[in-house]
DNA sequence: GTTTGTATTTCGAAC
DNA sequence: GTTCGAAGTACAAAC
């Protein structure tokens, strides 16, 4: 990885035509080719980048460039599709190459898999008296996350989002109205559950006849390591 | 600006929780406190992040940890609402900071709306006899970027996109359905233009008899200053 | 302040 | 390879 910290002048022409005007910014250029501007402010996007495959190549300012703005080297970055990345680089003020090696990568844990299979081994947490019946109980349209069924034997369709809104209440809507017309299990009765739920979706839900859940991921975690600890 | 190269241990607990094991990456503390934590490829998003507002706090690392993976400061990044970075730094390579200023922000062009004007300006380059009846034709699901009318005095609707894609297409489609079922309009027929067409919108646009055209930017933009120099 | 929509979205999985 | 949906999405505009 190569760091330059330098006054420099950024033109994007690609998906659409960007200017950044000269400023003293960080330039990073990664062992994939990809190289990204960014200021000192903001941790997630980058001012500018080109994405990975991309060539840069080293050239010359013409004269005029380099007295007016006293530019002294073109980096031209081009991806295939031939959106180009130019920095035009005036005064450089630290550049340094560092070997890293290829990262082990994230371990990421917690997303909506995770709460599903969380809530599919603990039904009852949803309502007393819940069985499972299926994960990923498969309709003409898609498949439902969880099938319950509740103690007097009706089925339930839950939908599970990390974070609830009108979207998912609608996809549930859906299910529940094609599940219905499904003589073998009708009537079937939804759950909308998540770790958050937006004032909308609640109302939705509710007008809908829909009932919603609220799910404390840390709470369900410590129940399943409860569960391999006793068993 | 500070710059870090580190082996280091990542730990992050919020809206999920993840784990980076110890490895070789660059650490970027920024001026608004924001800290991102990248590998040597994807020039896009950091492996990890803690975006503005933020604090970060140095610690010891306990003993073991210390014994164990050779950690020898620990940085904690903490959110208003708890989220929480954990950057256990071992072996340090390289630590040095910079002044960079507040950046002027980047200036972005709208090259569909200039695309759009040149159009407007040069109707004919869609098709012999094209002349603009108006820009951005309001109907009630949204405007249409150009309505044109040919030489028999139909209608034209137009639909400019920098890099056409289904999308686009289906948009246009939905013009069209509405318009033709419009009297004083129908029948009109359809043009997707774009700098660049996919495959498959050209596929589907064929297919739903719609007519599309590649545009040359430059060669319209070069039509533009030629009207310039002659009026 | 909250909701909605866009992004040079990126990224991954399913098909 | 293409399409679809999620993301610790982030970010800006509209309400």
């Amino acid at each position: 990885m190569r760091l330059v910290i330098a006054r420099c002048q950024v033109d994007y022409v690609g998906r659409l035509t960007a200017h950044l005007p000269m400023a003293t910014r960080l330039v990073l250029v990664k062992a994939d080719g990809s190289v990204s501007v960014h200021a000192d402010d903001r941790a997630y996007k980058p001012l500018n980048w080109m994405s990975p495959p991309c060539t840069l190549s080293v050239s010359e300012p013409d004269p005029e460039t380099a007295a007016a703005l006293g530019v002294t080297e073109v980096w031209q970055v081009k991806a295939k599709d031939g959106d180009t990345l130019r920095i035009s680089l005036a005064e450089v003020f630290h550049d340094s190459a560092h070997e890293l090696g290829i990262d082990p990568g994230l371990q990421k844990d917690g997303v909506e898999a995770h709460l599903q299979a969380l809530l599919a081994d603990h039904p009852s947490t949803l309502g007393e008296g819940l069985a499972l019946v299926q994960r990923e109980y498969l309709t003409p349209i898609g498949p439902v996350d969880l099938l319950l069924r509740d103690g007097s034997g009706s089925y339930v369709a839950v939908e599970v989002k990390r974070r609830g809104e009108i979207d998912g209440v609608e996809q549930l809507t859906r299910y529940l109205d094609l599940m219905n017309r499904d003589p073998r299990l009708a009537p079937v009765r939804g759950i909308f559950a998540g770790q958050q739920i937006k004032p909308q979706a609640r109302t939705l839900a509710a007008d809908r006849g829909i009932e919603w859940r609220l799910i404390d991921y840390d709470a369900l975690r410590g129940m399943d390591n409860a569960d391999e600890r006793l068993f």
